[in-house]
DNA sequence: GTCTATAGAGTGATAGAC
DNA sequence: GTCTATCACTCTATAGAC
């Protein structure tokens, strides 16, 4: 680690994943930095500007991983194939921001938080787009786009979120139940099963 | 609000579910309770004994309220749709609750962790053990029950999290989406789906 | 059961030397 | 860029009066 700047971003991601960030301290970065507090400053200007950091590189990064996974593919089931599995694997290449990001929205400020928000906005419609391109052309049940995005984004966040590296599978075999199980419900549940939604 | 202690408990819950336990105070919750914060001293030992109370009071109806609606039923789909909708039905009845027992699990002592996390796998074992008798018996795809569980549960769980009570759908209408949903998937999903498992 | 008062420690952040 | 020192405040929790 080179670069100081970068240190404490990555202890940050660690201790906001393990304590949580209202738990975790300027002093407890800086005691993992291996500087002073006040030298947190020096490149932070404040606790939550280094959530926001975290927060905003994770989602950019999670936004545009899609967008390059997507490009030259046209098929729509294809696509959403290749959607769902970028989600998975990324969340499982990044689990700990991954979960500061889902889980830390509160501890930002208003103006940062509707920044965030819009970045989730955006990447979750690109899914809705998905499911109803899929329906209209007679691929996927006709359903409420945004709760069937819910519903897919979660589970595979959540089954992103108890994902141990040293277990029994990889990354690229877990990827590919959830890709199955959901083009497996797009395409068999039982048409209004997701009419009318929040 | 006759009784101070149940005033207490009930504006812990509003604020440990908008701001978070680490981010309220004693004082936020006297505050919210009309009372001096010493005064909370007087009904509980400390701010996580508080938490604690929380958790484990939802936890325990969250297995009681299964246990009676599963009781008498025999059939083993049969049972998984009421466990579904059970599930479901407890989340959305009570979302502040379950949202601070499924996300402030770090605020707890040791002890008190073990002893949540002890009756949150109590409760998957029920719905462990009802995939595997569906699957020796042929109603259910043979799979890992473990990630099965996790699948269905936290699908559930993050669903009852985005619902507003002034939506469009009551809680009697979701619960049956979401029954119909993970029955279709432990029906129809192709066998070796989920065959091997963190 | 609730109050006032306070102990004792830790918090985020800043000033200014080097 | 990192340090020491410190400000101004908040935190959980306790003591003891009423």
């Amino acid at each position: 680690m080179a670069n100081m700047r970068e240190t404490i971003i990555a202890v940050s991601i660690d201790l906001f994943h393990r304590k949580g960030y209202f738990a975790t301290s300027v002093s407890d970065i800086a005691r993992g930095s291996g500087i002073q507090k006040a030298s947190i400053y020096y490149h932070f200007s404040s606790k939550e500007d280094l959530l926001y950091h975290i927060m905003r590189a994770t989602m950019v990064d999670l936004n545009g991983y899609l967008t390059r996974n997507l490009s030259g593919i046209e098929d729509i089931e294809a696509r959403m194939r290749v959607a769902v599995r970028s989600h998975v694997r990324f969340h499982l290449e990044r689990q700990k921001e991954n979960f500061i990001a889902n889980s830390e929205l509160r501890g930002l400020t208003a103006e940062h938080f509707r920044d965030i928000v819009t970045l989730r906005d955006a990447y979750e419609q690109v899914f809705q787009q998905l499911i109803r391109e899929g329906a209209s052309q007679g691929t996927f049940v006709h359903g409420d786009a945004k709760l069937l995005s819910y519903a897919i984004l979660t589970l595979c966040t959540a089954g992103a979120a108890w994902y141990k590296p040293e277990g029994r599978l990889t990354a690229e075999q877990i990827s590919h139940i959830y890709e199955r199980f959901v083009i497996a419900g797009l395409k068999t549940a039982d048409a209004g099963l997701f009419q009318g939604a929040p």
